[in-house]
DNA sequence: GTTATTATCGTCAACATGACGCTAAACACG
DNA sequence: CGTGTTTAGCGTCATGTTGACGATAATAAC
């Protein structure tokens, strides 16, 4: 039975949102191959563990973030003969959206794990290049259609908190008046909490929390408004 | 580096639309384990084969057809321990929408393999209910805001063929007279070739062939009227 | 010819969208 | 306190899209 085996791994693409720009966090790497480059967290999965738990475990090790507080999902399995030149080593990609930490990074020396832009995260190890451009592209998608966009945010959100993270991930600015309508209309998207907070200036806002759909009907097109 | 290593395979969900049914491709399993049982093709990656070629040549092992013919992606990875009692089989399953074969299924002994429905396709072996679960999901979530119904169809067919597809995959039935205008008006769903063939009864009808475009502008919503 | 059947175009009300005006409620400043 | 600035959130309107369904065209069967 032993015809063919490879070693499995799980690399994770974690996006968050910090100082107004969409963000992934990468590590260097400590030990050959590609020792020093930028790669994304990942490991080996373990004996009798659930690719699913694997991905968590690491979710875990890497920003002390319990799973729950964002969204993961399984983004693709990348098995291309000589992406490592250890052997055959298939990787099972992960796509996690996670609200802005408190702590930078729990249980990681800060200087081999950094939030870096889409922009600066060229040239990365392996095929990491390739897997983290496929999960931005699946963020983009699923915030179409999907209330996603809410794991970016806290559990308390203000409507232009919402707004932002779209702004940010899809580098367009909405109409604040046709986003509140849409979001607000939008089924089970997102509910008050009956709180209000002040954020920066101006008057304030209701607090939402995530609502219980698991798509958008109708969708948020990312045709909208440009604002002036 | 032989920490922990995995068979790797491939299983295929091929689908396609036969005697008015959406069906999925099964054979028996000739060996151990579950030998007898209704399975999803699949088999071993081969030493330096990339996953999706893997996946290819299943393709053309199991039905003779050429991949181009259809659409064929990857689905997901599914590596839960025990779901193979060989020991930790980590499969990357793969979803194919392809259009009715001339030839029943090539390359194989009929007993052995046999198009059948959703719903015939209960109690499969190893973790294949819910693989073939998920890439039905799938499908029906792609046919709205992807051209992928095409894949269903041959080269050239009608606006009523192409109607079919969707009726059959989302099992409702859909207004001939808004289909007609919501594919005709989407901009690259489907391109008229000059031709027109009579298919049963009524006026004969243009034919058309698939369009250059990859996302649907606007998608094709679900929600869509019920015939009487 | 008449009838049955399907293709394709047209109409219309309901709804959704994008552009944008307007008021409300906070803060900063004098 | 009053005034200016800022953001929240509501309202309006023209335009586009959708679903329901009428009408006509083009074929085969008879």
């Amino acid at each position: 039975m032993t015809l063919n085996t490879a070693a499995v791994t799980v690399d994770l693409v974690l996006l968050t949102i910090r100082q107004g720009a969409l963000r992934v966090l990468l590590i260097t790497r400590g030990i050959p191959p590609h020792r020093g480059k930028w790669a994304l967290p990942g490991g080996f999965v373990l004996p009798d563990e659930d690719l699913d738990g694997a991905a968590m475990r690491e979710l875990r090790e890497e920003t002390g973030l319990d799973p729950r507080a964002g969204h993961l999902e399984q983004l693709g399995a990348y098995g291309t003969p000589g992406r490592d030149p250890r052997g055959h080593v298939v990787t099972i990609a992960y796509l996690a959206l996670l609200p802005d930490l408190p702590a930078p990074v729990a249980g990681s020396d800060a200087a081999l794990a950094a939030w870096r832009t889409p922009e600066e995260s060229t040239g990365l190890a392996f095929d990491h290049d390739r897997i983290l451009a496929d999960g931005l592209e699946r963020a983009r998608a699923k915030l179409e259609y999907t209330p996603l966009a809410t794991a970016f945010c806290p559990p308390e959100f203000t409507v232009a908190e919402l707004r932002e993270v779209y702004e940010t991930v899809w580098r367009t600015r909405l109409d604040p008046r046709n986003f509140h309508r849409k979001v607000t209309t939008a089924e089970g998207f997102i509910e008050p909490t009956g709180n209000t907070a002040i954020r920066d200036r101006g008057r304030p806002a209701q607090l939402f929390r995530r609502g219980p759909a698991a798509l958008l009907h109708p969708p948020l097109l990312r045709g909208t408004s440009q604002r002036g």
